[in-house]
RNA sequence: GGCAGGGUGGCUCAGUGGUACGGCGGAGGACUGCAAAUCCUUUAUUCGCGAGUUCGAUUCUCGCCCCUGCCUCCA
């Protein structure tokens, strides 16, 4: 069974077939780097880090492109209240942004261009619209673009024109010639950062830093534009109306569009006010409880953060980490982690990326895992099909006795407590054994005798 | 108002025209000195409500109810 996706542009799963064959191209919108990332980001890049993951695995050599974008109103004005230079805030942000992304275990990808970086190639798209009718300069000095002379206009966001201007929110701009038109080019106010073009210094709008540098990276017609739901309309759309225009290339293919991260059945987001940066929540998680939890939902589901969601996940993980350690104790960790997958788990990842349904098939062949080694029988394909799976899925990937310890490192005396503990026991006296158990498990200690002695991990 | 996506056991999350995957939790059992972990068994006559199509619908169609999102910046 081959790759199938849901296209946002069809509204159907489609067979994916790459215009080039055996590569793929892959553009994700990235972050606005203003801020801290949340879990809503956390989402984006992980589903996109598995997508990656899995074309990856399935032969093709894949150019992922995900862009910064470093100059923006939100960006000036944060900057300005921190007393910074913007270059100074978009800096610090993107190396803040990549620590989340390191411990989340997403893989980087190819390419990650920054818009102040690529003027030229957005001056140029921009000057090709204005050439070509598709834009225009406006009193204000900005350079707008005309949606109206773009006939695909609301094809992906399933929007017609004159539905969005009756029941527009849009505000009123004198110097817009239509009030859906969205800026190109924006003139710079005195102090703010700006660059030199052919309509005077200022900035760029932020539609079209991904057409220009998705197109520059991957060329005018590209597989795969994926980022949240939130940004097909107006962003994806604009994107296309510029990208389109512009160089007459079909652009993206499949658009892929993520669900929201909701709290209490409500968005997490910035203009709300009730989101959790991904550094708050690995304060109290491990990063593969949040990854855990991510993927435990289909990526274009509604996904409710809570503790207690963050519970399950944990405790799914748990459940693989003691197989995992099982396997380590006997010595059976395979090596390499390039076995080959069960079927259920190709089927399911070639559905879409259906993680939930991959993850049954990761805890059915743990479960045989298990019984295998209860049972001490030779099962050498199925570990390496476990671990070809955890490795894929990019979870359960710390050492298993590291898992279980928590960040304790002073673990000497619990050691010695096991001693004691197991010289009680060897002399049958129960009440001395359990009493050190019970010790033990005041502090959040939990023994587990087996086979090869015993061992203890944090309650919890 | 327009458009999009949902409503599945105690919780969570898949899925399918032939009575429902997995995880967590619960119950019983095996193992254990007792536990823990693991394994086994079990835990939805039922998939928001009503009607239709069908031999048969949770899955298709229609209507209704409820929820969320987008329509302004937003992953």
């Amino acid at each position: 069974m081959s790759l199938k996706v849901y296209n946002s542009l069809t509204r159907s799963k489609e067979q994916f077939l790459p215009l080039a064959e055996g590569r793929v191209g892959m553009y994700v919108c990235g972050v606005t780097v203003y801020d801290h990332c949340h879990v809503g980001h956390a989402r984006v890049m992980v589903v996109f880090d598995v997508i990656y993951r899995w074309l990856k695995q399935l032969g093709y050599d894949v150019n992922y492109v995900r862009n910064f974008t470093d100059v923006d109103d939100k960006i000036i004005k944060r900057a300005n209240e921190a007393g910074l230079d913007p270059k100074q805030l978009t800096d610090e942000m993107i190396e803040a942004f990549h620590k989340d992304m390191d411990a989340l275990n997403c893989l980087r990808p190819t390419h990650e261009p920054r818009a102040t970086l690529h003027m030229n190639e957005m001056i140029e798209m921009i000057t090709q619209l204005v050439e070509k009718g598709f834009a225009y300069v406006a009193d204000s000095g900005d350079v707008l673009y005309s949606v109206r002379k773009f006939d695909g206009y609301g094809q992906l966001s399933g929007k017609n024109i004159d539905d969005l201007e009756s029941g527009s929110r849009v505000e009123v701009d004198g110097s817009k010639r239509d009030p859906l038109d969205f800026v190109l080019w924006k003139q710079a106010k005195p102090g703010e950062p700006a660059w030199s073009s052919p309509w005077g210094r200022g900035r760029p709008g932020w539609h079209i830093e991904c057409s220009a540098m998705s197109c520059g990276h991957l060329g005018d017609t590209f597989d795969i534009h994926g980022g949240g739901m939130d940004l097909k309309f107006p962003h994806h759309e604009n994107e296309i109306a510029q990208a389109r225009a512009a160089n007459g290339g079909g652009f993206a293919r499949y658009w892929l569009h993520n669900g929201f991260v909701n709290i209490n059945e409500e968005k997490m987001s910035k203009s709300l006010g009730n989101f959790f940066t991904i550094c708050e929540v690995l304060k109290k998680y491990h990063p593969e409880v949040l990854r855990m939890f991510i993927l435990g939902t289909h990526y274009r589901s509604p996904l409710d953060f809570s503790d207690q969601a963050l519970d399950v996940a944990k405790a799914g993980l748990d459940r693989l980490y003691e197989t995992k350690r099982r396997l380590h104790e006997a010595g059976k960790l395979p090596a390499s982690d390039q076995g080959a997958l069960p079927g259920s788990f190709v089927n399911a990842m070639n559905d879409d990326f259906n993680t939930p349904e991959a993850l049954a098939g990761l805890f059915h062949v743990c479960k045989e895992v298990n019984r295998g080694l209860d049972a001490g029988e030779e099962i050498s394909g199925l570990i390496a099909q476990f671990t070809a799976m955890l490795s894929l899925l990019g979870i359960v990937q710390e050492d298993a006795a590291q898992w279980f310890h928590g960040g304790d490192l002073d673990t000497g005396w619990i050691d010695a407590l096991i001693a004691e503990r197991s010289e009680a026991k060897k002399s049958r006296d129960f009440a001395r054994a359990d009493a050190i158990r019970d010790e033990l498990a005041a502090k959040g200690i939990v023994l587990e005798d087996g086979a090869d002695g015993t061992s203890w991990k944090q309650a919890g």
